[in-house]
DNA sequence: CAGGATCCTTTACGATACTG
DNA sequence: CAGTATCGTAAAGGATCCTG
């Protein structure tokens, strides 16, 4: 934020980097949909995860969450139970992403009608 | 918006559903970084938007460029040169992302320290 | 319930070489 | 320059079974 911005070029490489940042830590199919559905599902459990996700298997979503867990997004939480449950929950620097997920919602919510007329015929339902 | 938004789990779907209809434009490792790339270093031949990028192979570019222009997010101008050149530019529903990405960049420089003093040594340079 | 182990299939992605 | 063709690896993804 020092030499980069002084500069046209600069100023865009610096955006550009920092995009390139941000996504190094959302890279994955499932990444964003994970974090979407903690955002706005709040504290959950690995199955009612899955579910709410949708479309994704076990293995997967064992994977994303804890890659989610070791760059400090998502807690996890093993309870008392029996059987045990565990519940998954954003972390403080994990709702930092709101922005961004809030976004990508509402653009998703604005651009519905056009997506859906131009690109494909069975919307999410 | 109708049914959707009255209770609160209805809402946390539709807005769950609008990343995933978003995300369905947007996923791949490198869909972000091109359209970021486009947005703020503007019209850019095939060459350019390669290095801009950066580390993306000229096969997967091609192919995310095709995608993205399925998409009618870009548009591709063959140019009258010799030899020829190519011309990607942001759509105008392509420029209805900025916020997305505007966002995404954001966090990138709102969290590049602890980006990568908690995760990684080599920051983009 | 949460998930790891295994096996198998399908994409995603990358490197190199080649063409109009 | 802007790609495509070809080949090869790695990661994604599904199915089934298994365990604490």
């Amino acid at each position: 934020m020092v030499e980069a911005q002084k500069s046209t070029v600069g100023y865009c490489r610096f955006r550009i980097n920092a995009v390139k940042d941000s996504m190094e830590l959302l890279t994955g199919k499932w990444k964003i949909h994970i974090l979407g559905t903690l955002l706005y599902g709040g504290k959950m459990r690995f199955m009612d995860l899955q579910r709410e996700v949708g479309g994704i298997g076990a293995k997967m979503l064992s994977k994303e969450l804890q890659d989610l867990e070791l760059n400090q997004l998502v807690t996890r939480t093993v309870m008392n139970t029996k059987p045990i449950t565990v519940e998954y929950e954003l972390t403080e620097f994990g709702k930092t992403l709101e922005p961004i997920i809030d976004t990508i919602a509402q653009w998703g919510i604005d651009y519905r009608e056009t997506l859906f007329g131009k690109f494909k015929e069975n919307p999410t339902d």
